[in-house]
DNA sequence: TTTTGAGTTGTTCGA
DNA sequence: GTCGAACAACTCAAA
């Protein structure tokens, strides 16, 4: 009777700390299938630097573990066919919880049993897994304080080793498919062994100091553990355990944003049409203007004001937007644009080499007011003061935006007041922001007493 | 069962 | 310039 086993990686793509792994390990005496499949659903809408990281990840992958089967198409019968070819008796993999993959996983799951293979799920992307941390009536949380006090008294198990010795099974040459749509751009290194030296270095480096210095997108003062936690190059245990060993006010606030992503994984598993609509059904009475050129000149970069242009564009250009800057951005659209957030959460999938989207949906809605545990609807950014607050000396702003680089220091916040004028190729404002908040402001209030 | 108070990444206004 | 209050409404847990 044969034993090998099919380990399907999703995001997951990490050999340490991967309890699904280690299963297929115990289940694949005789041979370990290492299998990718290139989901169609979800190729499409990843967008050209989340296409393009994953590639040069899995290559990474690949190398690591001799030969991994990447192949391309229906995960029902792309993951079924590997098996029978294979031989193997069990898939295994991490669970996911999106409103998708969930309902892919069910179908995979009983296209396999069919065959007489069985589907195991081992471990999720996160500490503790949507819907295990409920209230004390059994519902679950939909504030985020409340959830993240009972979320670290849950509490999670202790990172796993890799296992040694897997007996990878090389079934056919593995050649990463030639791929339209894979933009060369400047993206962050790949894989686990780049994820784990980066967070090493961070640990030492930026972590004590990350209470204050996240919100400022002029120093690099982030981890940049996004990327490698949305392909699951490194688990959050692995970094929980490690934060546990680093006692400080930043260690605190980062073991936080961790909660946070774990919070936003629960809600959308309790409500999956969040990730489309507004969770607080009441804005669906919210009126808001469809996306025309103010939405075109936002993707741009050019609405006039520096910061969310420098944002808008890092984006365009990196893939990637710092923290602060994506609220600054979102707010503006929100509220100063008045477009709806499922536009603006759009546009980030299709650019963000780290977009998820439990995290990008709820994100947006925390902004735009519409979500579980959001910002009251009187938080409006003002994309100046923020700016001010946040990018001191401009520095963020001028590395981002071109035209403005002969401006010095925090002037280069409000260029329509330069003595010289507005420089060259940099548009005006498209809006007043004190208008556009007040105008924001009497459409919340439309809606909060009809 | 009911009450109370804390929470939540901001801005503006006026003293 | 600095500081506290006001800007609602609601969840949740402790009292």
């Amino acid at each position: 009777m044969s034993r090998t086993a099919l380990m399907w990686f999703r995001r997951d793509l990490r050999l340490a700390d991967n309890p699904a792994l280690l299963e297929a390990v115990r289940a694949g005496t005789d041979g370990v299938v290492p299998l990718f499949v290139l989901d169609d659903r979800l190729w499409a809408p990843a967008g050209p630097a989340r296409r393009a990281y994953l590639i040069s990840s899995l290559a990474d992958l690949s190398d690591r573990i001799g030969r991994l089967h990447v192949r391309r198409g229906d995960p029902v019968h792309e993951v079924l066919a590997a098996a029978q070819r294979a031989g193997a008796h069990t898939v295994h993999i991490a669970a996911d919880y999106g409103p998708y993959g969930s309902t892919r996983d069910t179908a995979v799951a009983t296209a396999l049993e069919r065959h007489g293979i069985q589907l195991v799920r081992t471990g999720s992307p996160y500490a503790v897994a949507p819907g295990r941390v409920v209230k004390s009536d059994g519902r679950p949380y939909s504030v985020y304080s409340p959830y993240a006090r009972a979320w670290r008294e849950h509490g999670w198990r202790p990172p796993v080793a890799a296992p040694e010795g897997v007996p990878w099974v090389e079934q056919e040459p593995a050649i990463l498919p030639a791929l339209p749509g894979v933009a060369p751009m400047t993206l962050p290194e790949p894989g686990e062994a780049a994820a784990l030296r980066r967070w090493s270095a961070y640990l030492n480096t930026g972590l004590a100091g990350y209470d204050e210095a996240r919100n400022r997108p002029d120093l690099d003062a982030t981890s940049r553990m996004s990327v490698h936690l949305k392909w699951g190059e490194v688990h959050p245990r692995t970094l929980l355990a490690d934060l546990a060993r680093h006692r400080s006010k930043g260690s605190e606030v980062y073991r936080r944003e961790l909660a946070w992503r774990d919070f936003y994984a629960d809600v959308l598993w309790h409500h999956p049409e969040s990730a489309r609509e507004h969770l607080r059904p009441e804005f669906s009475a919210m009126p808001f203007e469809p996306p025309g050129p103010a939405f075109d000149q936002w993707c741009a970069g050019r609405t006039g004001f520096p910061i969310v242009d420098a944002g808008m564009r890092q984006l365009l250009a990196e893939g990637w937007m710092h923290n602060r800057v994506r609220m600054i951005v979102a707010s503006f659209l929100v509220k100063d644009l008045h477009v709806e957030w499922q536009h603006g959460a759009r546009h980030f999938m299709a650019r963000l080499v780290d977009g998820d989207q439990a995290s990008n949906a709820h994100g947006w809605q925390w902004v735009g007011g519409s979500g579980t545990d959001a910002a009251p609807y009187f938080r409006v950014f003002n994309p100046v003061t923020q700016a001010e607050r946040f990018d001191p000396a401009g520095d963020y702003v001028r590395r981002y935006v071109p035209e403005l680089v002969g401006v010095a220091g925090a002037a280069v916040h409000r260029p329509w007041r330069l003595s010289g004028g507005i420089p060259g190729g940099y548009p005006a404002p498209i809006v007043n922001h004190a208008e556009q908040r007040r105008v924001a402001l009497s459409r919340y209030e439309a809606i909060r007493d009809p």
